[in-house]
DNA sequence: AGCACGCCGACT
DNA sequence: GTCGGCGTGCTC
């Protein structure tokens, strides 16, 4: 009887593909294989064994070769990832593709199994530390390595700037890396804090019920002490004899983040995200799947991290936009958290200041368990919330004059300021005072940002950039002006406004290089006044002790734009920055300019904070019948041709016909209508039953994927997504 | 996707 | 006469 293989390939087709098996084996599931594929070979991935197939016999081609003796994903994991490609319709094995790290795809055995570390070579050990100057940090590498070799993972925890020294050393031919064959056991150094009452009482109620399945919502207000709970609880789970998994927000896995774990529970803590060169990731993978990690910190492709002894799952700051791919693979980590929670019967912490209204709606709807802290520690009041009104002011470079007097009085303290604002760049808009042209992307049809120092102008959705003109396009006039204000032109008016006073910008053009944020966040010691101005980047990490002033500008626009989200999004987003304002010993005040001061949204986050707003907007999503109150998919078509994409999102409409229990809309303009040359137009979905909707996906797709028009768009189905953009 | 096969325009 | 354009079909 032939043994036959199914097998995921990594290829964008929806089926799987039977092979013989390789004479003599039955590889399991979760083994990579190569397999002869079309004209060439692939690398895939065994998902199950039969003894018959829908394919004739002869058809049938052998497997080439098998890489891994053991599965390389367990079948906890692999089911997992097979019920996210049903879930988020997307083909198995380009779901696996997404989830392994390139090193793991390749047709080559696992790499290099040791653990990498720093050694004196020949040469060095013949060497006298004396050669080297004293008190300087690579003279104490040097001696540290003389009493032998250290892991990299050692060294990071001992001299956060060794590889600087290394590189020195390793010129000079003193020092060299060579492979361990297993790591010496680094405990851990630094003894919890006491927790408080409320830290302390979370941590209780989650240790208590370790064995299950339960997804607890720790809703904690910035400062409050999030992570003291999480890593409260590791150590229980890590005590057990079990593995951590905590996933962070893109933004929020710094050195800093991950030198506190460190620090905690030694060097079986192991990062996980998409910044790791290849080998790193492939090693921090397989620590994972060996059970050498005690805990995976890690970004959202973590949450495919192999665990094999898995029994925690922390998502910090679980409302974050960044936990939903919003390309390819659309998944969203937070969601699949709780999914893989709930297959291994483990708790699963979601943690925020400004909780999701998804995961409100499932507390209110029982599944999942509250926790709070309502305190900050030492006892901080929470910070003041005040509205400005900018109208019939005078606006010096889109600072007010009340904002300019609290920004005096702060800095005359000697305490820092924040000023946040969504936008780099210097202006928006580059706009002639003449004719009324302005600058316009014609790809998108958007205007182009102006980047003063760098003489250029850039669209912010696609990647087209130009030189600034000298003079107007249209009529040649010579009086071309930035307007609006992006971080750029504010850290210029600030300067000029503060001559004396140190302005740290800090957004994605001052923060390019790797650890450039770090360094830009120590700029200002905590004891003198400063300014920071910058986008989102500013909303979190790193503690600002001295910060008492956050003002936040462009708040209009959050509260004008057309996604059904955007309040949710601006409120959390308000909440986040204003929670680094004030400390125990001095009160926060943070400022929100705005010309609709008597709008509601931010009339109900002031009377009754995030709470209240977040009570409220659920009550507006329920009677629009929006999300979380229904659920959605959203079709996207783009092609050149406008025309091309309206006629596929309307055969597509008709061919799922009445569906019962769902609502189609569509096909209709995407927000952005054009972007990067290419019209967008979508297909809505929504239904009041998740599993309505479930049920007729996999139907539509198959029908969507061989109409003829198919081939004239890109089309990409989005299930559950957080942006309609 | 990635590749082969296949049938019509401007070049050495 | 050929190089090459991308429409169409296929991958066990």
């Amino acid at each position: 009887m032939p043994e036959i293989l199914r097998v995921a390939v990594p290829v964008p087709l929806p089926q799987l593909f039977d092979y013989l098996a390789p004479r003599g084996a039955l590889p399991a599931p979760g083994c990579r294989v190569v397999v002869p594929f079309g004209p060439g070979r692939q690398v895939a991935i065994v998902v199950g064994s039969s003894d018959s197939s829908d394919i004739p016999l002869a058809k049938l081609k052998r497997v080439s070769s098998v890489l891994d003796a053991q599965p390389l994903l367990s079948s906890e994991l692999l089911a997992t990832l097979q019920w996210a490609a049903r879930y988020y319709q997307h083909p198995l094995g380009a779901v696996l593709e997404a989830a392994l790290p390139v090193g793991m795809r390749q047709a080559k055995p696992l790499p290099f199994e040791g653990y990498r570390a720093l050694a004196l070579s020949a040469d060095g050990r013949d060497t006298s530390a004396d050669t080297l100057r004293r008190g300087t940090r690579i003279r104490e590498l040097f001696e540290r390595l003389a009493d032998g070799a250290q892991t990299y993972a050692a060294l990071d925890l001992a001299l956060p700037r060794w590889r600087d020294s290394a590189s020195a050393l390793r010129q000079r031919g003193l020092v060299e890396t060579v492979a361990l064959a297993a790591s010496p056991v680094l405990g851990a150094r630094v003894a919890p804090p006491p927790l408080n009452p409320a830290q302390d009482a979370a941590v209780t109620r989650v240790a208590e019920a370790l064995q299950r399945f339960q997804p607890w919502l720790l809703e904690g207000i910035t400062g409050s002490g999030k992570t003291e709970v999480y890593l409260g609880l590791i150590d229980q789970v890590i005590a057990a004899g079990r593995q951590a998994l905590v996933l962070v927000p893109e933004i929020g896995l710094t050195p800093q983040t991950l030198r506190r774990f460190r620090d905690r529970f030694g060097a079986g803590v192991h990062a996980l995200h998409s910044g790791l060169a290849e080998g790193e990731r492939s090693r921090a993978w397989l620590a994972a799947a060996r059970g050498e990690a005690n805990v995976i910190l890690g970004t959202r492709s973590a949450i495919f991290a192999p665990l094999p002894r898995l029994g925690l799952i922390a998502v910090d700051e679980e409302h974050d936009a960044s936990y939903k791919q919003q390309d390819g693979f659309r998944y969203c980590a937070r969601d699949l958290a709780v999914v893989r929670a709930r297959a291994l019967q483990i708790p699963v912490l979601l943690g925020s200041a400004t909780p999701s209204l998804e995961s409100l709606a499932n507390v209110a709807g029982g599944r999942y368990e509250r926790l709070e802290l309502p305190l900050r520690a030492g006892n901080a009041k929470p910070p003041q919330l005040r509205v400005i009104d900018a109208r019939r002011t005078r606006l010096s470079h889109g600072l007010g004059p009340e904002l300019l007097t609290a920004l005096r009085e702060t800095l005359g303290r000697g305490e820092q300021a924040l000023i946040f604002r969504n936008r780099r760049g210097y202006a928006p808009v580059l706009f002639c005072h003449d004719c009324g042209w302005h600058a316009e992307c014609e790809r998108c049809a958007k205007p182009m940002t102006l980047h003063r120092q760098r003489g250029r102008l850039a669209c912010h959705h696609c990647e087209a950039e130009r030189r600034v003109p000298m003079q107007c396009p249209e009529c040649s006039g010579a009086n071309l002006m930035p307007q609006g204000q992006g971080t750029e032109r504010l850290e210029e008016a600030l300067g000029e406004l503060f001559p004396d006073t140190p302005i740290v910008r800090i957004d994605r053009e001052t923060t390019r290089r790797r650890g450039a944020l770090e360094a830009l966040l120590d700029r200002l010691g905590p004891h003198q006044p400063g300014i920071y101005v910058g986008t989102q980047m500013l909303a979190k990490g790193h503690d600002l002790p001295n910060l008492t002033l956050v003002a936040i500008l462009g708040v209009d626009e959050g509260l004008h734009s057309i996604d059904f989200r955007s309040s949710e999004r601006l409120g959390q987003l308000i909440v986040q920055v204003a929670g680094r304002a004030g400390r125990a010993s001095k009160p926060g005040l943070v400022l929100l300019q705005t010309h609709h001061p008597d709008h509601a949204l931010l009339g109900v986050l002031i009377r009754g904070g995030y709470r209240a707003l977040a009570q409220n907007l659920l009550l507006e999503r329920r009677a629009a019948e929006l999300p979380p109150y229904t659920h959605m998919a959203l079709l996207r078509a783009e092609a050149k041709d406008a025309a091309a994409a309206e006629e596929f999102l309307a055969a597509c409409a008709t061919v799922c016909g009445e569906a019962d229990g769902v609502a189609i809309y569509g096909p209709l303009p995407a927000p952005m209508p054009l972007r990067a040359g290419l019209a967008r137009a979508q297909l809505h979905f929504s239904a009041p039953e998740r599993a309505r909707l479930q049920a007729l996906l996999p139907g539509w797709m198959e029908f969507w994927r061989q109409l003829p028009s198919a081939r004239r768009v890109r089309w990409s189905l989005d299930v559950d997504p957080i942006d309609l953009y």
